[in-house]
DNA sequence: AGAATTTACTGAACCGGGTAAGTTGTGGAG
DNA sequence: CTCCACAACTTACCCGGTTCAGTAAATTCT
């Protein structure tokens, strides 16, 4: 089957290339009769523009681009990425604009994956995830001048836009509510300790922790479910084992809970768990895990319509999402 | 930062833009000696080719399409897309292909994303997954000449290749191991009934029920945590309940495990538990589950060989993939 | 040695859109 | 009645690769 092309659509109407371009761009140039009549039989024999020629002759290439940075095993069964994903397409596809993925296995490679897409004018930008302490894929953005949105922070990132949510402020908010359920030792099963955010509510559960006169103990882990066992395991062997753990991701905490089983314990009256992150994961396990809720996909909504606003040249600012939400659910409870 | 184009190469290497093209894609028609130089001077200004200009001038877009057609809230927690993703990417990154992905609502507008796609020549071929009984995908793909490979089946899909599993071995196992266990009565919370591979599954279950003298109760679901646990709350109040239960997937799975430990029922005491497909989330809860393991990523990775041959005009024909192994974890042993 | 073939290129057309510059035709102002 | 402005087009070139036809030089064959 032969692909409709302009030139198709302007032999049937009786005008030039020109003209047609012109109508379906809805640029001035062609009279309102020509416009419809042109629209017409470009619906009619299901006409798309190539878009290659498209992106060929200046114009962008309709498509962005994201990049996956965590080992293979973990991206599978954390929801935070398909959430964001989810969130973007609903953006993108509303806009015509298609998503280009691809995983890679270090930030070092990512910052390849960049300048490729950038030579090959794949994309007409990108959106980056978890922002690291000088983070080197930021210099190569802005030497390649390729507009980018960045998620988690706040950083260092110069003209790029960045949009995070207030974690500091949702720690905070966990903490003392564990604190009002009578609970004097709680602990923290963090993330990848290289990333900003993981640094930013480390900081804020040191602060307030040592406000509240309590110890902060705060076992560094990967997201990954196996690390999580393993921290939650190291935790609870002690003999001042925490009343209360908090995890910086749904997977991690279910990881948690199952430990805590395992162990004996019974969750939460020896053990209270609040999850950072909250996905139907959350809900599916038995007791339900409290849980720091947010609006991923929505989070992935706002970085698309930033990202496509940048594009566009329009000049946008650092954007503070939301902070997450304290959901209580079965997980959390005074300790015995 | 302007982008290098082969004309930058032809001016400093002293030859005309045709020798580049032959030289940097290995063509005949150029010394070893000027190949070499031009290549050189190519690493050194990082050159990349427009993907565009490539796509326009009839060569291939180097990118295939991929759309997921799920409820948004179920593809963050589903462990099985993101695996067969990372599959994809292995194969597909390794050849410089990149993956455009799209979510969307239904199969109607899967075919819409399918026919723009075509028009905009953005893609090479697709990768279609959850075949449905008389599949409204098939004859659009057949139509646009689309190279495609299809997961899931066997069905009537003409010329275009599928992948599958022996499904009805893997359940059948699964079933023989309970009935070894002791367990006369096992039910089976299934997946999305329109998929072709649910009806082979349903199908192998029935058959094997039957020839062993057992009653086969599937309750039909959603691939949904919600759904999962409804089925199983659903199947757990008969006075009559069975005393093991396979899930079409590990989300339902865990889900069902959260509705028998919340109704007070001992796992594996009282209901033991087998999971379709393993995913890390299989293990991480307390106690693992009992699984029918495949290599989901390898699946992919099968898919996108399968795919790329088909782009490169290569006769390709159904693939059997090896069939799911079952697992045994601490989700099964003999009822009470 | 001369003809035939092969090698190593060059030049130009082409893909399918976008767009600046040029060309009509029409109506209104002077 | 002429001149000008403007709408409504057309023409032609651009984007950056691929590819085919053509050409000069080098090599092989008779």
């Amino acid at each position: 089957m032969k692909r409709p092309t302009i030139a198709d659509i302007a032999r049937r109407a009786g005008v030039s290339k020109g003209a047609v371009s012109y109508a379906l761009n809805g640029q001035p140039g062609v009279s309102e009769a020509t416009r419809q009549r042109i629209v017409a039989i470009a619906q009619e024999i299901g006409f798309n523009p190539n878009s290659a020629a498209r992106a060929l002759s200046g114009a962008s290439a309709r498509a962005v681009g994201l990049t996956l940075c965590r080992p293979a095993r973990i991206l599978g069964i954390e929801p935070w990425f398909m959430g964001l994903i989810s969130g973007f397409e609903a953006e993108l596809s509303a806009r015509s604009y298609a998503l280009t993925l691809q995983v890679v296995a270090t930030p070092e490679l990512e910052v390849e994956v960049y300048r490729r897409w950038w030579g090959e004018r794949r994309i007409d930008g990108v959106i980056v995830t978890d922002l690291r302490e000088n983070d080197i894929r930021i210099p190569v953005l802005q030497q390649l001048q390729l507009p980018a949105v960045v998620i988690g922070g706040p950083g260092e990132t110069g003209e790029i836009a960045q949009i995070w949510s207030d974690d500091a402020g949702a720690i905070t908010e966990a903490v003392r509510y564990l604190v009002a359920l009578g609970h004097r030792r709680i602990a923290r099963v963090s993330g990848l300790p290289g990333l900003l955010h993981t640094q930013a509510r480390t900081r804020a559960f040191n602060d307030i922790c040592t406000s509240l006169g309590l110890e902060a103990t705060t076992v560094p882990s990967d997201y990954t479910g196996e690390e999580g066992s393993r921290a939650t395991r190291r935790l609870l062997i002690d003999t001042e084992r925490p009343t209360a753990i908090i995890y910086d991701n749904d997977v991690m905490a279910v990881a948690g809970l199952a430990v805590a089983q395992e162990m004996g314990l019974t969750v939460p009256g020896d053990l209270s768990i609040v999850a950072w992150d909250d996905s139907p994961l959350c809900s599916l396990v038995h007791p339900p895990l409290t849980a720091l809720s947010r609006d991923i996909a929505e989070y992935g909504a706002h970085a698309a319509r930033e990202l496509l606003a940048t594009i566009d040249g329009k000049q946008v600012t650092n954007v503070e999402a939301g902070p997450a939400q304290l959901t209580p659910r079965g997980s959390t409870a005074p300790p015995r």
